[in-house]
DNA sequence: GTGAAAGCGCTAACAT
DNA sequence: ATGTTAGCGCTTTCAC
């Protein structure tokens, strides 16, 4: 028995024939293009109906558009992203777009790889969220198809851009910690070595709005940075560092809410309590924050809106390829939960 | 000032021309196919280097392949399912096939946009994780392209499957507590009301598996189900039955690690302690489970070797469309933590 | 081993 | 408003 050797796809020509009228006639009618009278139309609807036609994206593409927007996602497991995505996806969900996800997480080669697929498989828009990649690839990418960049600061006149307000952000934490009545607050960044993304990277750019914090709050002199990486391990042993100091401060920042897990977890090993001993706080307000065994205080990225905005822009660019750029920038906002208080001594 | 309306792409026609052949000759090489010179190939493959080409993946989709797997994901914000990505991509990252995403999260109408947009996209290939779509679509979806199903019981003559033992699973879990000294453990499951689709769903078999080892142990008479949702909610609900109860269970295994967050909730707002007074063990080893905080133990999916084999399957059945269907299943192990231990009582 | 020519399914120019 | 025709960039017969 042979298998059922797929039955050829119903194509555009058959549901001409079937519908007794031109091809043409039929790609109009499925781009809702001008020149099809409503009876046409008709017509042609019920002839697709009848024979369950589905137009061939890829065949599609050769000469006018794939209908897919592609996104680009650096790692699949920061509970950040799902919120973006969605507001990308209930954008576009009305929309004859489909959209289709590339992993880019490991580093600039392997964005290189799959924005190159992407642009390879006639994409129609390209969403890179928190790219690592040079400026030059961007733009590159970017003078290929229409292209929004999520999460990083930095303009180009080739692409949009939407984030959110990091410095603002570090802002809303220092805030809320020097209200409670701390003056040694720390913080514990993600430390970048490449000069030429220092400035446009999210963990820059909240590290730089901390001190500018601490600076207009006069606390000049209790600004402690300590720089590891965006991780739990990097909390845990910016944690270690900062509870060795002879002057311990009495809050941390933490630039990102896994970094402040490993904070928890090295206050926890010293025998100290959270909030008694120190407060901790985190950025990005995900899913562990919320966790009622956490119950983390951090700033929340307005995550949908991030996507929705850089959706529409997509559009909009697809649209109109040479409109001038737009930058979109977000605000923050805080969640207080119950690892920030009131400092003890 | 125009856009730089981005210049024409290199086509295999330029190729040729710069290389002095065919287009034929060029297609050959660029498929390793049968009839090319080494002479021919260095050649073609110069001129490709020069002028900086890559071929257009919509374009080979027409006649041949378009060099795509499409992974369908029911819910990116499962911590799970990163691991079965890098098994995936791991396996496929030397070959000429890309993977892109599509989202599926949203109940059978989205997996069906999800499935006809990748194969309407041509792809050649689709990984289909945990899809809750009927039984019907899935063989209806492998009948137009081949297919791996992964983390769903459930055979077809039409598709691969991989997956992990849950009913193995479940026994590790109640084999662990037991040991401990346990003997009132109580289950929390995820209510499955679609009769067709309830013995396929992994959820089922790890209540059917914490049954039979109930009964293995002779603990027939302390079988005590409590049915819920996979959710946060759902354990805390079902953790709030559970204490209420006037025989209170000493040990309880939530079928997944975000049903176990709920119930630690519940047991520290009751006041009582994990795992003095409770012993909880999860499902799936997530993120979660790790954290210092937490420490849960819980059961651990081999998710890198779930998708290297689902994608080492894809490839075979693309090169073989016809050959019968294989059914992979991995063995999970125990991650012991902290919040198991033996009973107080 | 090599290349000319005919499509793949669709859209865009160009008639009518 | 409708249809005819020529491609899009590639792969695939099928000659040589």
């Amino acid at each position: 028995m042979e298998p059922p050797a797929s039955p050829r796809r119903v194509t555009i020509v058959d549901v001409a024939r079937h519908a007794q009228v031109s091809t043409t006639a039929v790609s109009k009618v499925l781009r809702n293009a001008y020149g099809a009278s409503p009876e046409m139309r008709a017509k042609v609807r019920r002839a697709i109906e009848e024979l369950g036609y589905r137009p061939l994206a890829a065949a599609r593409g050769l000469r006018g558009r794939t209908y897919t927007i592609g996104v680009m996602l650096p790692d699949i497991r920061n509970p950040f992203f799902p919120e973006i995505l969605d507001g990308i996806t209930g954008c576009l969900e009305d929309t004859d777009y489909q959209v289709l996800m590339g992993p880019g997480g490991n580093g600039e080669k392997a964005e290189a790889r799959v924005t190159e697929a992407m642009i390879d498989r006639g994409m129609d828009g390209l969403i890179l969220v928190a790219p690592v990649s040079p400026r030059t690839h961007l733009s590159h990418v970017a003078s290929a198809v229409p292209t929004v960049v999520v999460g990083r600061h930095g303009h180009s006149p080739a692409y949009d851009t939407v984030g959110d307000d990091d410095v603002a952000g570090a802002a809303l934490v220092v805030g809320h910690l020097a209200e409670l009545g701390h003056r040694r607050i720390a913080h514990i960044e993600h430390h970048e070595t490449d000069p030429t993304r220092i400035a446009e990277m999210p963990n820059a750019q909240r590290a730089g709005g901390y001190r500018q914090a601490m600076r207009d709050l006069g606390l000049d002199e209790e600004i402690d940075v300590i720089s590891t990486s965006y991780t739990q391990q990097g909390g845990y042993e910016g944690a270690k560092e900062l509870l060795a100091r002879r002057r311990r401060p009495t809050a941390v920042f933490a630039g990102a809410d896994i970094v402040a897990m490993g904070v928890l977890e090295a206050v926890s090993e010293a025998g100290l309590s959270v909030p008694g001993d120190l407060s901790v706080a985190g950025y990005d307000n995900t899913t562990f924050a919320a966790l009622g065994q956490i119950s983390l205080t951090s700033v929340d990225q307005a995550g949908g809106e991030i996507g929705r905005n850089a959706a529409r822009l997509l559009l909009e660019r697809i649209e109109h390829r040479g409109k001038p750029s737009v930058q979109v920038k977000l605000s923050p906002t805080l969640v207080v939960r119950r690892t920030t208080a009131p400092p003890s001594a």
